[in-house]
DNA sequence: CTTAAATATCATATTAACATGAAAATAACG
DNA sequence: CGTTATTTTCATGTTAATATGATATTTAAG
């Protein structure tokens, strides 16, 4: 369902979530604690702070915070950063003339689910998460 | 959600479906009316006849038909030969700590819609996809 | 100004998925 | 038996995701 690099941003990213927000983590910290390669998830958290979901300081005393409350995150906002949560999910083989207008027997079905997937990732959040992933 | 491998081997299942069962189709027949490679086609039919979801027949006059009726072949018999549709839906984040047992506030939800999804590929067939995959 | 602690960046390695090409095995049929 | 059409198998190539290692850059603080 999810690429291990969008698992990793998201266990970060409630990992950080689950600790007081006055003063940034590093990223050696997370990684020791969630078990994940250190630069790489250096990687992962530098493109969630572009991103707008981190926030980033370098230097002696930074590391990563997150840019907004954990009620406020999406799992959306996160995932997408890394996998393309496009329209890709139209048809369940990926072709165009299984459209909306010339459905087969299955699109109907297909569809409706591939929205409630959609709708499960755009309205949980990191709150919804948190207490159970560190 | 699919692998292309697993895409590749539902549309070459439809594929075949839709021609008379009589005698068997090529490869490279197939290969050729979807645009897939004709040897990575040829492995792939290879391993779901290994799997009978197709019967083989080598030498002149061979090729490939399916095993069953289009109502008789599930989605799920065609994508678990080359994607892993195991338990790794139990979490999101495929962590154990995250069990029935000890949910997150995601995890009833998720577990929910995961279920959705196994059925889905459990219950729609083959005869679900014709008509609309050529 | 210097040092130490941190992120940012770059180059490279590893692995698995995807793909290609060629040779071997099989079967039908004259 | 020999030819031809086919699957089967094996060896190799390509690409993207994952991961590692080294260096540069930034910042706080003494």
């Amino acid at each position: 369902m999810l690429s291990s690099t969008a698992k990793y941003a998201l266990r970060a990213v409630v990992y950080l979530a689950e600790h007081r927000q006055d003063e940034p983590l590093q990223v050696s910290v997370i990684a020791d604690a969630l078990g994940i390669p250190r630069n790489y998830l250096s990687k992962i958290l530098h493109e969630l702070a572009r991103a707008n979901v981190l926030l980033s300081a370098r230097g002696k005393g930074g590391g990563f915070r997150i840019a907004a409350t954990p009620e406020q995150i999406s799992l959306l906002a996160v995932v997408e950063v890394f996998d393309q949560f496009n329209g890709n999910r139209r048809c369940l083989l990926g072709r165009e003339e299984c459209s909306d207008h010339s459905p087969c027997a299955a699109h109907g079905h297909w569809k409706t689910l591939s929205e409630e997937i959609s709708t499960f990732f755009r309205e949980t959040t990191v709150a919804d998460l948190m207490g159970h992933v560190g």
